[in-house]
DNA sequence: ACACTTAATGAACGCGGCGTACACATATTA
DNA sequence: TAATATGTGTACGCCGCGTTCATTAAGTGT
């Protein structure tokens, strides 16, 4: 089993250990920090900054992260939990659906939003970033989706030789690709207009 | 109507101008400089490094180009005319397919995508990169797609109440996805793929 | 009590790229 | 020849990076 919620710095959970505790209540600060910094776009997002805007020495970032961008992964994924709940109740279709607009929800909101932006920049600048990034938060995404569709494929609401992967592709690449690099409005409007274009893919001929 | 095919530093086509003529051969280096190093991954892209691969001055770097990013763009442009002529003979449907084949084999030639990841990478933390990828590569070639699927919704080949940019996010943007940030495999099945999804989205009930 | 272990701080260092400024050489037009 | 614009080379200060070191703090073990 793999944590989803921590990307490399583990406090250890329950775990009694010797010398001095982790404190906590500075960690939170520091992720507060750093999601704040990159909210405020135009704003580089380096260890120096985030541990003035946090009142922490340098030293403790380099201790606990490799990277300002995998401590701001940490920092997002504690933030967005509750997308990850998702309803088993509906057709797969509704389901689906629902999670189109759950992401767009999420990439739109610029608390949440401008923060992936600088956390896709890392990705494109250091491999290691992307590798973090991909495995803390775009594959548990994925999986929800990947869940839903193979349900759908099981009970004879999606056709069953759907490429799952690609359907997903279709579904949420757009909605990260306006974030990123276009311009285009991104709105609850938007997860409409692309589930009226790639549903009728799914179902059943 | 809107020059394409450079950012910032228009050598002034047929233009009489007094002093001393620019050295074409030399921007060439400096272009072909800009698209090797960018080829190799995990180079960072920096004018430094830009002008000794070149073996041109820096200085003459900064008096052309207002960031190595745009320097590189000005690279890609040239570099990838040919994907701008499309055939005008054949179906709406035949036509977009094409493009999509076309987007594939552009993001996933190493000498095309790895330097698309850069610039990508510019646009995601230089407002002025961001502008200018889309005015100059993205919005060109949206705009391919988006006369063809205007043609077949004229026709009748394709449904009237399409929203053409949606059906271009959909169609196009998974391919930048799969370049960026996943590692999913980007090959010319990948294109067939999505055409498939999509597709029967497009035609009228 | 004491030793031991880990966390957090703060100061300092060298490195390298950035952006700019300046002086100079070169090529072309008026 | 004068004027103009391109290209070169050097030098400068700045800033963030990544690391090292010494020090203090907060918990464990016996």
């Amino acid at each position: 089993m793999l944590d989803t919620m921590s990307t490399s710095s583990a406090p250890a959970p329950g775990a009694r250990t010797r010398g001095r505790p982790r404190d906590p209540a500075l960690r939170e600060r520091i992720l507060e920090a750093a999601a704040n910094l990159a909210m405020a776009s135009g704003v580089e997002l380096g260890f120096e900054r985030i541990a003035q805007e946090a009142g922490a020495s340098r030293t403790t970032l380099y201790r606990w992260w490799d990277s300002p961008q995998e401590l701001l992964l940490d920092a997002m994924l504690e933030r967005t939990r509750w997308s990850l709940d998702h309803d088993s109740e509906g057709t797969a279709a509704a389901r689906l659906r629902a999670q189109v607009v759950d992401a767009v929800e999420i990439l739109s909101a610029p608390d949440t939003g401008r923060p992936l932006r600088a956390l896709a920049a890392g990705a494109l600048t250091n491999e290691k970033v992307r590798t973090a990034f991909i495995e803390h938060w775009l594959s548990p995404r994925r999986e929800v989706a990947a869940r839903i569709l193979s349900d759908g494929m099981i009970t004879g609401e999606f056709r069953q030789d759907l490429d799952a992967e690609a359907v997903i592709d279709a579904l949420f690449s757009p909605i990260y690709h306006r974030l990123l690099l276009t311009r285009m409005p991104l709105g609850r409007g938007f997860a409409d207009t692309l589930w009226r274009i790639v549903e009728p893919g799914l179902s059943p001929a």
